[in-house]
Order: structure tokens, then C-alpha cells, then sequence
DNA sequence: TTGTAAGCGTTATCAC
DNA sequence: GTGATAACGCTTACAA
């Protein structure tokens, strides 16, 4: 088995036309029954199947899904991509995973997903800055997706979790809790605006009287930098001052931040201070951390996602409901 | 702009034929200064890339290299889908990210591959049955590599750690720490053969004269897993019997296996067991763990993977030295 | 139901 | 250095 046979080595195994041999491999097709028996068995010898590749070309439909990741430092990345990758394959796609860092820019991945004309981008990060996107060189190329994060532009939709609605369940659970000083620590300062996260928070203390929410900024979203964040901030502070519940960005801060705090300070949580993060993540659960957190319902979004891409759902935002996880940590 | 360009128009815009255009984007091919630059001009103004798929069905290499992964619930195939994503696109290489699982296997993810005419395919996960991959359809599709773990298939080349080594330097450590009663917590049984490292443990301790070898056994890799396999084998067992030493085949279950011994049974670390783990996940240098464990050189086995698969390496096995990394767990 | 012709957008090869 | 012809393996329309 040199070489990969094609329709036409089959179709001549098989005695009919090319033509015949691709009918029997199109769902649909009108072929007699005999005709799709014989070419079956032809290609079955032949271990024959459709070139996917001369497919896309002339369909100009490839199957293939980009998704564009810019923070394998979350965590919470894994399990939503197993969640991506499964759906999509149950639906025949495939997905082409593309790593966005300093090196290899949104526009060069746009670029280069465009030229492999792939059916869909999802942008699955939290650094695209919209200016880029709207680059001219990428018009007329895929259409693009923002999944869990405003998408900030008006042509491209995004399937988000209602954080807002997120913050009001985490923070009525913190009033009831007594906690009087809050604060948030947020992962890279400028990215954060497209999660909403930490204006939704500001804005539920706000409502309820409270003026001053300290904020504090990591230098990206890991668990390292949350550390870090937390001491730089706290070493400088009187302790009087301190607060008494940190909100994090996310889970990956919010296990930097407890570390800080547990391990460094010897405080305990959430007694002397209360520190919640948001995703769900899956070690927040394990007893090391126990950490109250949000959880987006990402199978879900996904979900949603895929029928706006296939075509089965309206293009446009759609925002789902979350579910607020409580442990001991706040 | 409705519809792509093509080479055909942009020769038109620039007064050539469409051969003067692919040679004005093919690094090497001879093409005066003069009608290069007005091609350029033209591409850019019709805002003209190439097609890949279409330079893909005449080259017959698409550049897309399909990565199978079977176990998302170990968060270190996030880092290493990280590196694995990186280095191959600075090759200018793409990763398609298959996921594996009962509803998806091998065999039909391998087909899908080769019917999308991927130029090579990895096998990242722990669960791969040779039997599979002998399956006759799948002879002559795209060449097979297996990343950290055996091969078991004489043709398919594997870029592994040394685990032999790797327990070696382990179990040095354990014996120069006075560790006597070691015990090995594996995932998936049938599984576990395939990473060599209960085997490697094992071999460990008859060099040493020990010969009972306590081995437990988890249902997956994940620390859910770890924490019932070590809560089920330690309740049954007089304490007395109890290892000193629990080596964990990967970190996830190392995990588990600490949240269960430390906030069930309130042991302490590693006074009363000592417990080990093998990746060096991330989470693993948090203070909340403090894993000691053991770090596969993943940037270095990912990058003499590519060069197999580019051609530069020569196509067998290669083994490549990790790194122990102690901390306060054992 | 089946065969034919044209086309998808490139690349490889040869002639000029 | 440039243009032309054939080919990659399939799909879409249309004719038989």
C-alpha cells in the first residue's frame, strides 16, 4: 500500500465511474443498492476513504474550528478545551488549537487561520485587544467568536456568563457573611476591563453603600503572580487597614493569594480574611484550598457557541447563568 | 470584498499570469525584482493571501500535526499543549487537538486524521492499546509519535523520560531519608505498564533487598481517584501496616492522596508518610502541597519530537534525562 | 440511476 | 524570467 487510493482507483476496482464511488460515500446520494455494494466492498479492499482535504476545497467548508488560546496558565483552559474539542467532534469538527503569546500575535493567527480557511475562530483568552481584531487585513476571513468574554466589538459575538448576576450572588452571600472591607485582586490590569468582573464588583458594593473597594493588581492571571500581588499590597499596608475578603479574578489568583496568606501571613481563612475566586477550577474543590468560587456553565456555552457557529443559533451575544459555589474559604 | 482573492486576480490587477504570482510568495523562485514588487502591490490591495488548502492538495503536506490526548483531567497536559502548540508553530507548523475518550477512540480519531491528511500524529495520553493502533486501516496514514510514555509498537518511535533513572534518584532519596515501608499508588491498572514507572519502582527496591513493595491502585489519573484509592486501601489496613512512603505514579493522584491522609486522617506530612509525585504540575510548588516529584524535560522531549517529525532527527525512540525536584513532602 | 464536463486554487514541470 | 499545460481529489451541475 504505496500510495492512498482514490475515488478513481476504486471506481475502476469496481467497474463504474468515479462519480458512482463518491455517491456512495455521500449520505444522501441517489445510487442503486447494488452499485453501493460493489463500490463498498472495492473500497473496503482498497482502504479507501474520501480525501478530506480536495473536500474542503471544493465545498470551500473545511471542518475545522480555530481556537485561539493566549493563558495556559489558567488552569481552568483544560477543561473547557476538553469540553471544545468533544463537542465539536460530535458534531465532525475538528479543532485546530493555536497558541497566542508575544511571538505569535492575534493578527498573525488570524492571518494564518484565514489562509487554512478554517469555518469558525474562536478567540478563548483574555488579552485580544479589539483595536487588533478589527485590523482590515482580516476582514472577509472566518467568522469569529468570543467565548467567556465581552467581545467589545459590535460585529462579533460573545458567549459569556452573566457576571454581573455573578457578583450580586457572590456578594449578597459576603454582606450576609459580615464582611465589611473588600477587595479585588484583578489579573493583568489592562485586560481585565473585557471580563467585567471587577467593575461588577464595584458596582454591587456600590449599591449597597459601600464606597471603598481596594483594588489590588497581579501582573498576569497565575497563581505566582497572585502571590505576589497579595504581599506587594499588604506588606506596605497597615494591618488595620487590611481587608477582610479579597474577591479574585479568578481561581488561579485566588490559590496564589491564599497561599500568601496562609502560608506567609499565618492567617486563617476565611476567620481573618475571607478570599473567594471564580471559575470553578478543578483543584479549588480539593481540601487544600476549598475555595468558594463562581462557576461559569461551560458545557453550556459551548453548546451555545457551537450552534451559533453551525448555523443552528441566532449570531448573536448570549449570556448564561452561572452558579455560585460555596466553601470555607468565604 | 465578497469573496477571497485569488492568484488569478491579483495577476490580472498586476499584468502578469498567475505563475508570476505564486512565485512573487515562493521564498526561492526566480522572478525579477520588478514584477515581484508589483505583485506584492496587487496582493496587498486586493488583500491576497494563498491558499493553504489548496497548496495543500497539490504538495500533499498540509502542515497540520493532529495531537491525541485522552486524559484532560491531569493538569499537566495543559503546559505541555502549551509548549507542544508553540514549538510548532514557530515551525510553522499547526496543532489539531483530538480528543479521545469512550464515545471517540483512536481508531476513529486516527481515520478522521488521516482523512484530513494531517503530516504526523502524536499520541499524548496514558491510555493507547497497541491492539488499536495494528488496526490494518490504519497502515499508511500520516507517520505515529508517542510523547511520554512507551510505544510498545516496534514502528512508532517514542520520546520518553528515563524512568528507570527517574526512580532511581527517587528512591535514593527515599532510602537516604530512612523511608521502609514503600508503596506505589497507580492510575488505570491496565494502563499504568505503559509509563514503566510502577515497574521502574519496583525494580527499585529489589536492587535494595526490599521486597514487599505495597501497590495500590486508582481507577484514572485523576485525584479524585487518588483520594478513594488511598482512603480504600488504608481503611481496611491495621495501622501498623501503614507504608511510610506512597509514591504516586503522577502528580494528580499524589494530590488526592495528600488531601486524603492530611485532612481525613490528620497525618503529617511526611512524618507519619511521606508521598511523591511525578510531572512537577504546577500547582505542585504551591505552598498548599509542596509536591516532591519528579520533572520530565517536556520542552526539550517536545522539541526532539519535532525535529523527528521534521525530518532533522532520525525516526527511533529517544530518552531523555529528567529532573527530581525535592520538597517537603518526602 | 449513472456518466460527463467544469471547476476549486494551488504546485510541478516544461517550453519559450 | 515568464507563460502554458497538467495534476492534486474531490463536488456541483447537467446530460444521458
Amino acid at each position: 500500500m504505496t500510495k492512498k487510493a482514490t475515488a478513481e482507483d476504486v471506481a475502476q476496482a469496481a467497474g463504474v465511474s468515479k462519480w458512482t464511488v463518491i455517491r456512495a460515500f455521500t449520505p444522501g446520494a441517489s445510487i442503486s443498492e447494488k452499485s453501493r455494494k460493489r463500490v463498498m466492498e472495492a473500497a473496503e479492499h482498497h482502504n479507501y476513504r474520501p480525501n478530506l482535504l480536495a473536500r474542503s476545497l471544493a465545498t470551500n467548508l473545511t471542518r475545522q474550528i480555530a481556537v485561539l488560546v493566549d493563558d495556559f496558565k489558567n488552569p481552568h483552559k483544560l477543561p473547557v478545551l476538553e469540553e471544545l474539542t468533544w463537542q465539536f467532534q460530535s458534531e465532525g469538527r475538528l479543532v485546530v488549537l493555536i497558541n497566542i503569546n508575544e511571538h505569535f500575535d492575534h493578527v498573525q493567527a488570524l492571518l494564518d487561520a484565514g489562509q487554512r480557511q478554517v469555518d469558525a475562530i474562536i478567540l478563548f483568552g483574555t488579552g485580544f485587544r479589539p483595536e487588533m481584531l478589527e485590523d482590515v487585513r482580516l476582514k472577509g476571513g472566518a467568522p469569529m467568536y468570543v467565548l467567556a468574554r465581552d467581545s467589545q466589538i459590535p460585529d462579533i459575538p460573545a458567549v459569556t456568563c452573566d457576571t454581573p448576576l455573578a457578583m450580586q450572588e457572590l456578594g449578597e452571600h459576603f454582606r450576609a457573611k459580615g464582611y465589611e472591607r473588600p477587595a479585588f485582586l484583578s489579573g493583568a490590569k489592562t485586560l481585565s476591563t473585557a471580563l467585567g468582573r471587577q467593575r461588577a464588583f464595584h458596582t454591587f458594593w456600590q449599591s449597597q453603600g459601600t464606597a471603598r473597594v481596594l483594588d489590588l493588581s497581579a501582573a498576569s492571571y497565575s497563581s505566582e503572580h497572585g502571590f505576589a500581588a497579595v504581599r506587594q499590597a499588604l506588606e506596605v499596608m497597615p494591618r488595620e487597614q487590611w481587608p477582610d475578603l479579597l474577591m479574585c479574578e479568578n481561581d488561579a489568583l485566588a490559590f496564589g493569594a491564599i497561599d500568601y496568606v496562609r502560608s506567609i501571613l499565618n492567617l486563617r481563612i476565611p476567620d481573618d480574611i475571607a478570599i473567594a475566586g471564580f471559575d470553578n477550577t478543578p483543584l479549588s474543590a480539593s481540601p487544600a484550598y476549598d475555595l468558594t468560587t463562581y462557576e461559569q456553565p461551560m458545557a453550556e456555552m459551548v453548546a451555545t457557541l457551537i450552534s451559533m457557529i453551525l448555523g443552528d443559533a441566532p449570531q448573536e451575544s448570549k449570556v448564561s447563568k452561572g452558579r455560585l459555589i460555596l466553601r470555607s474559604t468565604a
